[in-house]
RNA sequence: GUCCCAGUAGCUCAGCUGGAUAGAGCAACGGCCUUCUAAGCCGUUGGUCGGGGGUUCGAAUCCCUCCUGGGACGCCA
């Protein structure tokens, strides 16, 4: 791929990083420059007082391809009312220079820009070059991106929220990396703690049930089916043998079975669900190599901690907190926070440019906390992002579905998986800004009708191939055809070409927003302006000049479908 | 009581680093298949952007305040 794709890439600061724009880009950069020079011209503003310059895409056609906002910017600066400035702006443009066919003033002192589009073309080719490679962009500049997700304590199933958080943090990655960043996918295993011990108690005492044996179920137990499966497993693999071990040799073995299993069972389950991580962290390491003990030391020799009550706490009201937090309790164990602490700093001494940690928002009373505990040991909090995941309330036959931790009586990530697919699945994760509550209606999910969006965006990527299988059967070639190019001329085929065209700065955008969610929707409304042009314009027809650049617009067309969809990750079929 | 998230069309959600008449899907209604997949397209209906103040040339977007819903406030994890 480097050989191939030599010319697009150039060093900069010791980083590979994009040199080329596509042609919206070059466009808008070259109008921007045309538009400071002409207030520059004009003595509205001197060069230090201009403000950036405003370019965007009207949500309103007539209002042109692109319009600025800069005249009623510089109201202040210039001391003219607006539409005067933007006449000025006007005159000094050189139209020529910036692919400008008509400029007019509008409103309050917008500046509409009509661009010649015939320009647009070059997107096609563009794609078709890139092919798969489409989409990258440079917003990253290289960066080293640790995204922590998903790290459900391996004491049963992954849940809905967990899916959620699965999908969100995946596609954040996905998108992210396309964007230039250096993404590490990262799992921390709580394989340490009260939890642990809990589901371990929880083992035993189903594995005694399943003996039809007297038991007592640990008040804080895991009620979930997982771990009664799991412990008969255990009978039918294993008898009756461990009842007659010392309680300590068979709590061992019980806690380390039931690890090893659920852990297998988590890392199963998020591979069928196409998310795949880097890195599994696991606590009891950090307790192994000391760097709890470390990061504790740490904090008190800096100063940041005291003793009351026989306990240790951390001053993280100093950093923002609203209460002061134990470190280590009165018994002399860790509370949670301390080996997370541990884990954090871990995190920062890896040396990343940032770091993101995915919670769910039941969680979300801890962030104080940690990006004060990462204050008190000097580092820069603001290096730590944490992005909360909303809740999700599951629906079905219009009823809200209840669930219970405590009862185990919860949706699993297998059973949406079986029940709606994979596809539909992310797709509806994915389309939702995090912070969102999100009403999961399965019936929706499920329905294999037009009612439900995933098909109608891998519809537009089908139509495309059925046009291609149709256009073979009748002997003419599909490939890209440059020449033909000059021949898309229709309103909609601008229109589509500009929509092609601004794939890369919105993977950008999504990765700079950590805002997934994002490329949902282009793709979206990119299906919606193709089956608006297909149904509109027959590809093939008499005109064979207009079929192949039909054909050329078709193949970038699905080309880019298809990467939008694989940053999600889910399937571009041919045939549906 | 404090903190976080949300409140936008009948429903589910975009839009929120201020910009022009507030968008989409579903639902409702009316059209379009002898022609490349109708899981599609075209059109119509539908809104005090939770309420009230403020900042601004301009506010769904920023600030204050109140209301409603969800979540969190442990020497649990």
């Amino acid at each position: 791929m480097a050989k191939r794709w030599a010319h697009i890439y150039f060093i900069f600061n010791g980083r590979r990083r994009l040199n080329k724009m596509n042609i919206l880009e070059q466009m808008k950069e070259n109008l921007k420059q045309e538009i400071r020079q002409a207030v520059i011209r004009a003595g509205l503003a001197e060069e230090s007082q201009l403000p950036d310059v405003v370019l965007e895409v009207p949500r309103e056609k007539a209002h042109g391809d692109l319009a600025t906002n800069m005249a009623m910017q510089l109201t202040r600066i210039a001391r003219k009312n607006p539409r005067q400035i933007a006449e000025a702006i006007v005159e000094g443009i050189d139209r020529r220079k910036a692919h400008i066919r008509e400029v007019e003033i509008a409103g309050p002192g917008f500046i509409n820009f009509f661009v010649d589009r015939s320009v647009l073309t070059e997107v096609v080719t563009d794609v078709i070059k890139q092919a798969n490679d489409y989409g990258i962009s440079s917003a990253g500049q290289g960066q080293k991106v640790l995204v922590e997700f998903v790290s459900a304590n391996p004491t049963g199933s992954l849940h809905l929220g967990h899916a959620r958080g699965a999908a969100f943090g995946d596609v954040l990655c996905r998108v992210m990396e396309r964007a230039g960043f250096a993404v590490t996918r990262e799992y921390y295993i709580n394989d340490a703690g009260n939890q642990i011990h809990n589901m371990t108690l929880s083992l035993e005492a189903r594995y005694r049930e399943a003996l039809q044996l007297e038991s007592e179920f640990p008040e804080d137990g895991y009620r979930g089916r997982d771990i009664i499966e799991m412990a008969e497993q255990l009978v039918k693999d294993e008898g009756d043998r461990f009842i007659q071990l010392d309680a300590e040799e068979r709590y061992q073995i019980f806690r380390k079975y039931g690890l090893e299993r659920l852990l297998e069972k988590i890392k199963e389950d998020l591979a069928k669900f196409r998310v795949h991580f880097d890195s599994w962290f696991s606590e009891t390491a950090l307790h192994q190599s000391k760097a709890v003990e470390e990061s504790l030391n740490e904090l008190e020799r800096l100063g940041k901690t005291y003793e009351k009550d026989g306990a240790i706490w951390l001053k993280s009201t100093d950093y923002g907190d609203d209460k002061d937090r134990v470190l280590v309790k009165q018994d002399g164990s860790y509370t949670y926070i301390t080996p997370d602490i541990a884990y954090h700093r871990d995190k920062y001494n890896r040396g990343y440019d940032r770091i993101i940690d995915i919670f769910g928002a039941d969680h979300h009373g801890y962030i104080p906390r940690m990006k004060a505990a990462m204050s008190a040991l000097d580092f820069d909090p603001d290096k730590l992002t944490f992005l909360v995941t909303q809740m999700v309330k599951l629906y079905q036959g219009g009823e809200l579905v209840k669930m219970s931790k405590r009862t185990g009586k919860a949706i699993t990530l297998v059973e949406l998986m079986e029940e709606v697919g994979v596809d539909a699945t992310r797709y509806i994760f994915a389309s939702r800004s995090s912070d969102s509550h999100l009403d999961f209606d399965m019936d929706l999910a499920v329905t294999q009708s037009n009612e439900n969006p995933v098909f109608y965006v891998q519809y537009a990527h089908a139509r495309i191939n059925s046009v291609f299988r149709q256009a073979k059967e009748r002997g003419l070639t599909v490939q890209f055809d440059e020449e033909s190019l000059s021949a898309l001329i229709l309103e909609q085929e601008y229109d589509l070409l500009q929509k092609l065209a601004e794939f890369s700065s919105e993977v950008g955008t999504a990765a700079e927003q950590m805002a997934p969610h994002r490329i949902v929707r282009y793709l979206f409304e990119l299906a919606g302006q193709f089956h608006s042009y297909y149904n509109a314009h027959r590809v093939i027809q008499e005109d064979e000049k207009v079929t192949r650049a039909r054909l050329s617009l078709y193949l970038a067309t699905a080309q880019v479908l298809k990467n939008g969809l694989n940053l999600i990750s889910v399937n571009a079929p041919e045939t549906m």
